[in-house]
DNA sequence: GTTGTTGCAAATTGTTTGCACTGGT
DNA sequence: ACCAGTGCAAACAATTTGCAACAAC
């Protein structure tokens, strides 16, 4: 085995500095708990702390999250939470078009707020295993290609493509 | 949960007749298990039961196959050999560019014989768990684009691109 | 006879699930 | 008060690993 061993969906940003939030989140992440909120009791379901939590992660972190990455931050904001809840409610935020997760080579998936923006296409260092945001439109054409070729109707934003970071690349000898 | 439960990367091909393969396999198979006993040979290693075997049932069976299809087969010819030992041999045969796997969205690793045509692209259908094989080509210009402009060295084949397949889009109302 | 490989069982990793109880509305 | 959602522990799936016995060379 060549490399050494790094977190797979690590955060990007080198971030992470906990800025006291425990109810006193960002403006921006107490829009964000609202408007959830909302959308969850539209539906009959309920804002409930884990939720809360999870949210506040996936705002302030920002970035391509583990599971892993978001529980340990979630832990930090409330030990109470257990794992499995913060898969269910990756999940149900999944369900809602809140988050996307998304899949590579490495460990589990990775979860991130859908931003305004829109989803961009991932690609993921295998060396490393960080992962790189890539053009939202970089797979249209390939899309279209495998569309009309194969009836194959492509999502680009489910799969990190696989490859070797510019970092990884210029690293090796 | 919408969907119903099948097996990730099930043989593409109906296929899986036991042609009565114990020691009698097809002359192509012989000739691939001398070239890679050969191939084991020069590096000091060896060939074994279970790598015959599961070479016998890659270039049998074809197509993408879990290892635990390939771990099924295999314990038809030889009921002796453990998963743990189909792994093993998996990544010897993957170190020796004889294999190659890839990953997908649904359960775990798929693997098949480096062929001579070359690895194509791989598309996963998030439905079904079906493999569809896309053109060798298809991420050409994708991979020419990103290593300018993200400095990100694309493997093409170490992934397969999620989707829906064709049968899948129209049996969905 | 070496020593690369195996079979086995147990450990890992990532995620899901059944169930009684708690907390949001 | 109702019931969605939780914490917990245990199940699960895919894969890996330490080690003594084995079998290719």
């Amino acid at each position: 085995m060549a490399g050494e061993r790094r977190h797979p969906w690590s955060p990007v940003r080198g971030a992470g500095r906990h800025t006291g939030v425990v109810n006193g989140a960002a403006a921006g992440t107490q829009a964000l708990l609202h408007a959830v909120a909302h959308r969850f009791r539209l539906r009959g379901e309920r804002m409930t702390r884990p939720r809360r939590a999870v949210l506040t992660v996936l705002a302030r972190d920002g970035g391509h999250l583990s599971a892993d990455a978001i529980y340990t931050g979630v832990a930090a904001l409330d030990p109470a939470v257990h794992r499995a809840s913060v898969y269910r409610t990756l999940e149900a935020l999944s369900e809602l078009g809140i988050v996307q997760h998304l899949h590579g080579t490495h460990g589990g998936a990775a979860y991130h707020l859908i931003g305004t923006p829109g989803a961009h296409v991932h690609g993921q260092c295998g060396a490393c295993g960080v992962v790189v945001d890539l053009p939202a439109d970089l797979l249209d054409d390939v899309a279209a290609r495998v569309a009309t070729e194969a009836g194959f109707l492509l999502d680009p934003t489910h799969v990190a493509l696989s490859g070797t970071c510019a970092a990884c690349t210029s690293a090796r000898p």
